[in-house]
DNA sequence: ACAACATGCTTGATACTTCAAGCATTTTGG
DNA sequence: CCAAAATGCTTGAAGTATCAAGCATGTTGT
């Protein structure tokens, strides 16, 4: 035991930790929907399968080992395979064996794909923007991106690599 | 045109900003997944559904209307209507007609409903601590709250009140 | 070499969310 | 008073997420 009580008892939060959690919520469900109904009108498509797509857009062959791509976007391997199959369907992404291991695939983002992006992205970055960032002073942005890179660090496998996230 | 090439080309994110937004992204999604995985496991159901009994549980006679739930919880009437009848299963909530209007409907919370909350609440609160407020000084937690206020507030119903969320 | 375990990814069932209707009851405006 | 529009909530179908299993390939240790 290390504190008092710890067991029975949690720390409850206090006033200013009530409301900031609160908020929190609030902005992170209307932000999500927010989002979600943009990009679904615009580019049929979930905000997080639009993430898949630019992190793949990124990669350096347009490809990524699909392990790695869940890794990054910070989503199980399994919810990957359904988004990929999906994505797969519309022609924006394909699957391709891995030379080296054959247990592998790599996901590769599609000529088609890439265009979807590309006339996608301004509409999606503006929604980003006029909902966060014209709203936040510079110190703001900044002081967001650290308190949400502690977060995640601290949600983050804690083991050298995987298990990760299951 | 208030700016030029205003529909053209968007202004992209800074780099600040970019490293900000990922941050965000990737810390919503742990946490999300984080929570969703412990209230599952520790209550058999999803975040938002706790969210739900959170706020019946702070309601005046533990019931609210289903509009007013939806709009306190930030999600659709259609999302609530699922999510009280899945709860209303399991006989955490119960549905009563309004006696001021027939088409109205009150969710209350049961005292098996109330039961689960008060089980569940210190480990939720632990989870949330830990993942975030043991986390950071007093001053982030005060930022932090400015900052998802600000982002709520611009993602509210513009006009007076509803039509909300679609 | 081989058994045992680990890794990489997928699958199918179940749960949850979304979307577009839909029904019933107010409210509005002539 | 009535028709038209608005409000309150629900429904069913389709899309997505989660969970537990599963198959195939790689790796480890003896």
């Amino acid at each position: 035991m290390k504190t008092p009580s710890d067991a029975d008892e949690p720390r409850w939060l206090t006033d200013d930790e009530q409301r900031s959690w609160q908020a929190y919520v609030q902005a992170s469900m209307l932000l999500e929907d927010h989002l979600d109904r943009q990009l679904q009108r615009d580019a049929g498509m979930p905000h997080v399968y639009y993430g898949l797509l630019v992190k793949l857009s990124w990669a350096p062959r347009h490809r990524m080992r699909m392990t790695e791509l869940a890794e990054a976007a910070k989503i199980t391997r399994s919810r990957l395979s359904h988004a990929i199959a999906r994505m797969e369907k519309d022609g924006w992404v394909r699957r391709e064996d891995c030379p080296d291991d054959k247990r592998g695939q790599n996901a590769v983002l599609t000529d088609k794909g890439l265009k979807v992006l590309q006339d996608t992205a301004p509409g999606h970055v503006t929604a980003v923007r006029t909902a966060i960032f014209d709203r936040l002073t510079p110190e703001q942005v900044e002081q967001f991106g650290a308190i949400c890179q502690i977060i995640a660090d601290g949600l983050q496998p804690v083991g050298a690599d995987l298990p990760w996230l299951r």
